[in-house]
DNA sequence: CTTGACCTTAGAGTTAACTCTAAGTTTATG
DNA sequence: CATAAACTTAGAGTTAACTCTAAGGTCAAG
């Protein structure tokens, strides 16, 4: 049986962390004591470390608690669930990448344009661009 | 000379963000009616625009800010001046990217391991994976 | 028995960039 | 002149995921 600090440390969380867990439904003390100390079981510790490995993933807490409630009932759910909220999940990502990668594209550009140097920066070609009014508009090339 | 509306309408931000832009030192109008009616001249608009560029570029709020002052001092900064503040928002871009690939190559990987399909995710292999304390280490390939 | 590390709670604060509300004023139109 | 659209302000709310604070209780070591 872990106490929250142990428990921090075993997962790479912070105490504040799993105790704001608790309070949106991830991770729970199976024991409390007499004083009020939480105490973790190896499920609980399992459980935590699910947590832990979903949130890297990308997974929002949200997400991580709908996963939850499928892992605590996995025969009442189908592989089809699981794979929709990661689907989900992907193509989120997907759409932050490429909005990123259009500003990766822009910047580059913009800083391929400008000599950088301690010039004075009333001829400033990005401060140009950035004044131009129809907007930089990166072709995609992958370089 | 344009009031907020119309401003809003050319710039394609709303009069509310303009109004925050305001506050947050960004736009000004240069004029205001008796009443309190924001104006805005030529020059206002231009500024807007810019302040519009930068932003979908992807710099913050307060990176357009210290471009603004750069703007209207041209000669008492440098293309350094500018390029650092766009090579920095570069490697925060870059450094976003990476983590969300990361997260796209798990995700990629979760989702080619599953089946998807109506069958009980009792033997899911994405909860499988995210049970694995050792969490999923995607190698990095680029498709 | 004291010190310090660790624990408890409720609730407020952080960040960024809006976004909205309420209550009232101004302006353009018919 | 009446009405509707547009404008004004200060200030609160939104989102996500923490992060921290205050004020206090518990526990192990020396």
């Amino acid at each position: 049986m872990l106490r929250i600090g142990e428990l921090a440390t075993k997962t790479g969380l912070t105490a504040h962390t799993i105790r704001f867990y608790e309070k949106s439904g991830l991770i729970n003390a199976s024991q409390r004591s007499e004083s009020g100390y939480r105490y973790y079981t190896d499920t609980d510790v399992r459980q935590a470390e699910f947590v832990k490995t979903a949130r890297k993933i990308g997974f929002s807490v949200d997400d991580v608690s709908t996963l939850l409630s499928i892992r605590v009932d996995k025969s009442n759910h189908t592989c089809q669930d699981v794979t929709e909220i990661t689907q989900r999940k992907l193509n989120d990502v997907n759409e932050k990448i490429s909005e990123l990668l259009l500003m990766q594209q822009t910047l580059k550009i913009l800083l391929n344009s400008c000599c950088g140097g301690p010039e004075s920066a009333t001829h400033c070609s990005i401060m140009e661009a950035l004044d131009a009014s129809n907007a930089i508009k990166p072709r995609i090339i992958v370089e």
